[in-house]
Formats: structure tokens, sequence, C-alpha cells
RNA sequence: GCCGGCGUAGCUCAGCGGUUAGAGCGACGGUCUCAUAAUCCGUAGGUCGUAGGUUCGAAUCCUACCGCCGGCACCA
């Protein structure tokens, strides 16, 4: 039986960090699980390597396209490596093989009558790939608050309309098709609203994939990167994927675009889709613009990948979104792997050593029942609950069975045992050093798919035979422990960490890992964070009449989150109306007597039922609220800008 | 604005109609000595967001409100 599950295909406009690094541990944790299970699991990742925003950040480091997402693409690979991820296929959105997949898709989904030529006419986001549905030009993004760009083109439409119904019988007839349930309850309303035809290449780019007889266009990177999951196993007998493992922000392109695509093409679908949440920094999404980025190998120098692994998935409900600290790290690290399993590993093996000439005692007074019973409780809890991605509490059941373990040599007290003379004794010795050695390769066994080589310290510390990985959990049961084996003592599996030096000395590795990745994207000195636009002339700048404004009535506009409905004085006999975005950076009551700068002869629009004649200037930081203009001298009203 | 979710001990959360509301972490006190100054025991008293309602009985169901989050809409 295999098992095959995906991990997104990373787009390589920005260098790995920990977002990236959780979603694929997970997966890597999942598909240690599944081998466990007696799967041949397979394990696919991969860099998406084309589009705008691609081609734009390789215009800005000065390099050629392909050579500069090489480099990225390279970063990456690197970073499951470091992290000792089993990737067992990589696949480049810029490789033949996917072109020919992509390609493929393409055709079939023509054949059957899902594609057709048109005309694209609106706006499109170039951050997120994005096309914006009923947006005017100059609207931004929904997704990123950036400013979307007009396109006009002749495209490839893809008939994604006619997929609703079939769509909506997709998600009743497999209710686990997308997970969690709040996800899915999301697809689902969006589809309900209706869909509309998308257009599936482009024309105004050239860094993507050539559609096959019209040279003219490339696939949309939606389109070219969803096939990954297929290219990366062509020939393989792998596909349909078993899961697609996703972040939050993209399941309307894997549980809406995707089954679309491969129902046009007859191709089969993938059969589950789980979608888990954000990590947050701070409480805020981590991104490069806030400069809160954290990243996974300097993590993994001071305190081992597995305490990073077990973090993310003790600490983080999986498929909600979950707050990094490295207090909480640091924390979960000592409380946990240090005080708890290395505790009741260290001090197993010491008193094996010392009680039994170093190796595991039968247990000759029997073992307790209770203690039997929890441990088979345990199995089946752990099992069930990695299942059902309920890793954190699989973990919590571990632990748990961990702690009545150290409570149950407290109460035997072996130490006393070792040193008494009363009949029965010996046997009882012999039976709480063996019931603690079995839990822990009980443990072992439950752990290895969260905390790999620690689980592979403790199996090989108790002296037992052959990979952990081999080890079925379907025959797991307590007792297989065999009594007579030499116990091996090295050194603490999760030496105590001190908080303060050690979370020192991982900010530090990351400045320095952010100032490696920096280099990557190398850009050249004199270039703004902003992409260059066009160049325009003078004549045409002059078109524009910017004029200096000042409020004099501003308030919200009933229905809408975002707008405000401002009178502006511009010198004119009435003040200007203008309806403006910046709702969620303002109050409109700071804003009376407030000079600005306006768009003075840009056609009137309507908005939310109020004509709209001009623009107010704001500057908008990636990814932050817009920040109007503002002057430092004080200017009257009505004044030009040139 | 529409739809959905959440608001429980300092922190992270469980409980989702029924006895005195729970766990882990943190804090405090104590204990043991096999062990990584670890373990173990005990303590800490939270109007279960607010206000109503249903019920013999509500954190648990219903309504309204407040706050937070998400999806959609919207953002000249």
């Amino acid at each position: 039986m295999k098992y095959y599950l995906t991990t997104p295909i990373y787009y390589v406009n920005a260098a790995p960090h920990i977002g990236h690094a959780y979603t694929t541990i997970v997966a890597d944790l999942i598909k240690r699980f599944k081998t466990m299970q007696g799967y041949r699991a397979v394990l696919t990742t991969g860099s998406d390597e084309h589009g705008v925003n691609v081609e734009r950040a390789a215009a800005r480091a000065g390099k050629a396209p392909a050579e500069f997402v090489a480099v990225i693409a390279r970063e990456f690979e690197q970073q499951w490596r470091t992290l000792g991820l089993g990737i067992d296929r990589f696949m480049r959105t810029s490789d033949p093989r996917h072109h020919r997949k992509v390609a493929e898709l393409f055709e079939a989904c023509r054949r059957n009558g899902y594609v057709y030529k048109g005309e694209y006419r609106g706006q499109y986001c170039i951050h997120d790939n994005l096309y914006v549905s009923e947006a005017k030009p100059g609207d931004p993004c929904p997704e990123c608050g950036r400013p979307t760009e007009t396109v006009t083109e002749e495209n490839y439409f893809f008939r994604l309309s006619a997929f609703e119904d079939r769509l909506l019988e997709l998600y009743e007839r497999q209710p686990d098709f997308i997970l969690p349930e709040t996800r899915r309850n999301e697809v689902i309303s969006f589809v309900r609203q209706g869909l509309s035809d998308l257009s599936i290449t482009r024309t105004n780019i050239k860094w993507g994939i050539p559609v096959p007889g019209e040279e003219r266009h490339v696939f949309y990177v939606w389109f070219d990167a969803l096939t990954t999951y297929v290219s990366a196993v062509d020939g393989e007998d792998l596909w349909p994927a078993d899961l697609h493992l996703i972040g939050k922000e993209i399941v309307r392109f894997h549980a809406v675009y995707w089954p679309a695509f491969l129902m046009a093409a007859g191709w089969p679908l993938p059969k589950r889709i789980f979608a888990h949440g954000w990590l947050l920094f701070q409480e805020d999404k981590m991104s490069k613009s806030k400069g809160n980025i954290v990243r996974a190998t300097p993590i993994q120098q001071v305190m081992g990948i597995d305490a990073l692994r077990y973090f993310l998935l003790r600490e983080i409900v999986f498929g909600q979104d979950g707050n990094f600290s490295y207090d909480a790290l640091v924390g979960r690290y000592n409380a946990d792997l240090a005080n708890g399993l290395g505790n009741l590993t260290s001090r197993t093996l010491s008193m094996i050593q010392q009680y039994r000439g170093g190796r595991i005692p039968a247990p000759a007074g029997g073992v307790r029942p209770e203690i039997a019973q929890a441990a088979e409780n345990t199995i089946r809890a752990a099992i069930a609950h990695f299942e059902n991605f309920e890793f954190s509490r699989a973990l919590e059941a571990i632990w748990s069975l961990l702690s009545s373990i150290d409570r149950f040599i407290v109460e035997e007290a072996p130490w006393k045992l070792a040193r008494s003379s009363e009949p029965g004794a010996a046997e009882r010795l012999d039976s709480a050093l063996y019931t603690a050695a079995e839990a822990l390769r009980v443990a072992a066994i439950l752990l290895w798919p969260v905390i790999p080589a620690s689980a592979e310290r403790i199996w090989d510390q108790l002296g037992m035979e052959g990979p952990l990985e081999q080890v079925r959990l379907g025959e797991l049961a307590w007792g297989q422990l065999p009594a007579g084996q030499a116990v091996k003592t090295p050194g603490a599996l999760f030496p105590r960490i001190e908080p303060p030096q050690a979370i020192e000395r991982m900010r530090e590795l990351e400045a320095q890992e952010t100032a490696r990745q920096a280099a990557l994207f190398a850009p050249k000195p004199s270039t703004a964070a902003a992409p260059a636009t066009e160049r325009i002339s003078i004549e045409e700048f002059a078109r524009i009449d910017m004029r200096v404004g000042e409020v004099r009535f501003a308030e919200r506009v009933k229905g809408s989150d975002k707008l405000l409905h401002l009178k502006v004085d511009i010198g004119e006999p009435q003040p200007r109306t203008i309806v403006a975005g910046i709702a969620e950076a303002y109050a409109p009551e700071s804003l009376i007597g407030r000079k600005v700068v306006i768009v003075a002869n840009l056609q009137p629009r309507k908005l939310r039922g109020i004509e709209s004649n001009g623009m107010i200037v704001a500057a908008t930081p990636e990814g932050g609220k817009p920040v109007l203009v503002g002057f430092l001298e004080d200017v009257p009203a009505g004044a030009r800008l040139s």
C-alpha cells in the first residue's frame, strides 16, 4: 500500500523560514507515521519558480530568472536536508518533465472542452498571483493590500464555472476532503457564491511554461504549480495523492481550482487536503516586511531539531494558528523533554546499570496491571490521534504515560528495594525496572514520527536491535521488551538549557542567517523596495492634477470596513466628496482639519452609492496600512503639486 | 454588511445539559535521592466575555450585546 503526500510547492521569492519548516516537518512526521503503519510513504515537495513576482525579484537581484531561481531552489533543498526531513521528490517547476506534464493537463482539459480562448481584462495582484474579480483599476489586492495592476490580454480560459455542482457534490460525498471543517465550510460557501471562469495563460510575462502551439502564452502560475504534485511522481503509480498538506492561505487553489482542473482533464483527484494554521510570532503573522521572521536552523543548532519538532507539534493545535516564542520553546524543552522524557530515560537506565549490571531484568514480580493497561490505552490513543492529525493530543497522551511511570518509580522506590533484604524485594525491583524500560520502548516507538533522532537514541540505549522505522504500529503491544539484553548509558538525551543564554545564542544565529539569506536576493544598492515601473514622460505626469486639500468632513461609509466618506477643501467653491479606503488606518475625527494630497482630475466613481471625485494619496508599506501624505511646512489648500 | 468560529485559573487549552469547573506549564511550600539542581506530594480559589431567557438543573441550549479571529463582499 502506498501513501503519497505533498507539501506545498514553495514559491521562491522568499528564502525558507520556520513557516515552511513547520509544514514540511509535519509532512515528514506523517510520512514516518504512515511508514510505521506499513505503508510505502512517499513525500513530495518542490519549488514554484515562475511568475511575474519571481521575474521581478530576479531583475532586482540583477540575475536572469533561471539563475536566480536555481539559487533559491537549492536553498530550499538544502534546508530540508539540514533539518533531516525525508523528502523523496523535490520537483522544480522549471524542470522539463514538469513542463511536459503541465502541457498534458492543459491538452486534456482542452480536449474535453473546458478551455476556450477569450480576452481577459482586469486587475491582477502580482504578489499573490491573484486575479481580483470585479476590481477596478488601481484597487488594492484583497489579500495583501498592495495595488493591483490592470491587465488586458488574450488568454485561454478555464471553464471553472462548469464545476460548481461537481465540486459541491465532491465536498458533500467526501466530507473529509478538506480538513479541518472550518476550512471546508469556507470553501463550500465560496463555491456556492458562484465561480467564474479562470484565465489560465498569460501573454504579458515570459517567465513561465509556454503553452504548446501558442508560444506567446505562458501558463498561469497556479495551473503550473499545482501540477507539480503529479509531475513529481510521473510514471510511478503514486498519483492520486493521499494527502495535500497546505497552509490555510492556499485552500482555494487546492480545494477548488485543483480538483476542477483534474476533473476537467479526467485525472484522479487527491483524497484529502489538510490546511493548517499560521505560525504567529508575537501574535502577528510572520512577514519579511515586519522583520519578525524566525528560521529553523538557528533553533536546530542550539537546541536540536527534535526540540523544534516537539515544540511545534505539542504546543500548537494542528490546524489552528499558533504562537511561536523562544520562551515557550525553551520552556517546553526543559519541562517535557529534559525533565520528562530525558530524565526518565536517564534514571531508568542508570538504575538498571547500577542494580542489575546493565541488563534488563525479567519482570519476576509481574507487571502492575494498571500500568500495562495504561500503556495499551496510550498506544491506541496515540495512534488514533496521529491518524486524525491531532498531534498535540497524541503527545499529551504519551506524556501522560511517561508521567505515570515517574510516579510509579517513586512509589516503588527501586533504590530502597535494592538495599532491602526482605523477601520479594529483588523480584519487585526486577519488575519495576522492567516496567520503566518497557514504557520507554513503547514511547520511543510512538515518538519516532515526532522526534526521530531522540527516539532512535532511546531505542539504541535500551539495546534494541533493528531500525526503529521497521517497527509496525499494528503489532505494538505492552510487554514485548526482551529481558536480558544489555543497555547503554551515554550522556543526557536532552541536556537542560539555560533560557537567557540559549535564547540569546539563537537570536545571534538568527541574525546571521537573515543576513546570509538576504545576500541571496542581493538587491542592487540603488533599487528601491518597490519594483520599478515603466518610465513616463513629464507630459504624462503633468496630466495628473495633484492638489493639497484640507479635510472638512469625515465619516465611515456604512456597510464597509475600509471606506471613509470625506469632504476635502481644495480651494474650490465646494469641498470635494472623496471616498477613500483608509478607514482601517485613520479614525474619521482624527482627519478633520488635516492637510492631505489628492488627485483631483480622476474620473468620478461611485463607491457604496457615494460618488467619489478624486483619490487621496497615501503610501502603503508591504503588508501594512495606508499612510497619508503630509507636509512638514504648512501649505494652503488648493496648491498644486508638481 | 453577509457567513462562520472563538471569548473558561498568570499562560496554553480541555470540558459542550447534571454531583464541590479540570489538565499541563509557571508560582509557592514540602519530600525522596535512582536521575539532567531532575522526580514525587501538596497549595494556588477562575462572576466559565456581559445581560437576559429555556430548564428541576447551564460554562454546556436559545436571544441580544461587547471583544477578538477567519471567509466573502468591499477597499478612486
